[in-house]
DNA sequence: TTGTATGCGTTATCAT
DNA sequence: ATGATAACGCATACAA
């Protein structure tokens, strides 16, 4: 036994007396087995401290078993708490997280997203809005054979490809909310054109406007970037109609957080003179005074679900009940930015 | 020549009529080699799309080509910056960004990592304050031949394995600034026990003090642990003293928004009751009311600079410039949070 | 059920 | 300077 060194599947194999063929077997939990040779050999496995080189098995099976997320800069937050669930899931498995940003825009984009598949070959990529809603990236993710899970704010791809969440009915119940209190008048700062999510938004409150009989106004909407400044001037250009709106959906709390600048600026009381409501419920919506009533999706747990898709064998995992969870369930999160219209 | 399958090396060779080894080489971009035939097969690189294969190599060199993050779930925006720092680094590179959280507090956490290591044996590992301040770990880095490169906010490792920035001397600048405004009776809200960032930040607050001649009082300072809601509670027990303090440093943003908070709450107006200073200089800062005078540190660039110490050759990169950087600078924002005190 | 030979794509060793 | 051959550690096909 050579000393200060990681011991092979063959130093295994040579102290339990099998093949190394067992050995592999043992590891990758094939059934049909002694059950006397797997008790020793993991026995020995325990002894020698044996750990499977990933880099071997990589280059054996043709893929390595790390999970990619392929993501473009979207909210620094929702990054952030998508590698929060995935890495959940992952910790105590041999998966590790490969974090691979790209650009949006960039021409050569999907060139680059086909080279990094084959080089890297991950056991499976995570697809993050917006770059999700690229349906020719998951085409290639596809033609290359590589497990991929899109996440998005509604379903666009098969059970088995999908995470989504149903932002237009979230949206819709956060503005019957403002209906319910009484507002007629309600404006809605718009997320960026061409992202899904923006869209779903924008459909839930129009919904929201119909089911009530109110006619939707293009001129209470305003168009912004999910950024806080683009909230700002959103707000701006809202705040200076006449009559103003008596109540505001934000596409995402940044924005909202915008607004609601905007309105201490202005001298507006919020909820008094306009109620507001956000999106994501991220920690700026409850650091707000008043605290903002938001939309809270799961973030965290469809990355767990996602991360387990793409772990959990081929196709969805073995009677695995995430699989109908689909989509995902947001909740209004009553906070104290809302009340009746004034008057 | 196969058809829909990745060139490998031997392909390469065999249509360059060289061996293996020699194109290993062109790849590897040693000296010695006939100018002639290096060009003939860098060309053959090209017509085949040939790109080595990253497992085959890591088996073969028992080394990854991955950069690997590893953090205790610090502030969020620092993990996300950081990780923006190094991508940019590692884009257009052969090394991608692996993402390793772990827990302080887990007896385990050192022997966790170590398999890790072994396992994975990245090319090089970043470590995040607060966990790169453990010693231990930075001794089981070298003990295993991994290249690591630790941040922190003050220098305590040798040059080629450090990358810091000054927080003591930053704090004392952002205290002087009160206290050259007129301010005596400056409170702090520390950081959390044990933190090298919040000892060099208190550090920096009782400098200010003492060059000024101002007695240090404990009683001016509360603990928090960087969190918005320990901001609240610190600065509830601070603005519950008589005379309360006319200004507050904050060892950071997040604290600062949340001492913000309980003011509004209060009735006390910054800065005209108050001068408030925080630490970070986050979106939050901007986004507060009245924007936040606060000391930003270089996050990306010290991210990056890690990343090419990293990456860059063995030891510090061939006369590089970002050795001698260290310590890096920070530099107080001022926006409207400070006035002189009242009276 | 278990052992043997071979492949995966690269780098390293030792020749020439 | 370059070529043949052996690792690297694991998995797979096939034989026993």
């Amino acid at each position: 036994m050579k000393e200060g060194v990681q011991p092979t599947i063959t130093d295994v194999a040579r102290v339990a007396g099998v093949s190394k063929k067992t050995v592999s077997w043992v590891i990758n939990q094939s059934p049909r087995l002694n059950e006397e040779t797997r008790k020793r050999v993991q026995q020995v496995i325990r002894d020698l401290g044996y750990v499977p080189n990933p880099q071997a098995r990589a280059l054996a099976l043709r893929r390595n078993f790390l999970i990619a997320l392929i993501h473009d800069n979207p909210n620094a937050q929702m990054v952030l708490k998508v590698q929060q669930g995935v890495l959940e899931i992952l910790r105590d498995t041999e998966f590790e997280l490969l974090v691979h940003p790209v650009n949006r825009g960039s021409a050569t984009m999907l060139e680059e997203i086909r080279q990094f598949l084959e080089r890297q070959r991950p056991y499976g990529v995570l697809l993050l809005p917006p770059i999700s809603e690229n349906d020719s990236l998951a085409e290639l993710c596809a033609a290359i054979g590589c497990r991929y899970v899109r996440m998005g704010s509604a379903s666009f791809d098969n059970p088995d490809h999908m995470i989504a969440s149903n932002d237009r009915e979230a949206v819709r119940g956060a503005v019957e909310h403002l209906i319910e209190a009484g507002h007629r008048r309600i404006g809605m700062i718009l997320g960026p054109a061409g992202f899904r999510s923006a869209m779903e938004r924008q459909a839930g409150y129009q919904e929201a406007l119909a089911r009530a009989g109110i006619a939707f106004d293009r001129a209470l909407t305003a168009q912004g970037d999910y950024t806080f400044d683009s909230g700002m001037r959103a707000a701006e250009r809202l705040f200076d109609m006449s009559p103003r709106p008596t109540a505001l959906f934000c596409s995402n709390d940044e924005m909202a957080a915008g607004a609601v600048h905007v309105a201490r600026q202005r001298g507006l009381h919020i909820p008094r003179d306009l109620s507001i409501i956000g999106f994501d419920d991220t920690a700026i919506a409850s650091h707000l005074l008043p605290p903002l009533t938001t939309v809270r999706w799961p973030m965290i747990a469809m990355a767990r679900a996602a991360a387990q898709m793409l772990i959990g064998g081929p196709g969805p995992g073995p009677a695995d009940e995430a699989s109908g969870l689909s989509p995902f369930g947001s909740t209004l999160i009553r906070r104290a930015s809302v009340t009746p219209p004034p008057g």
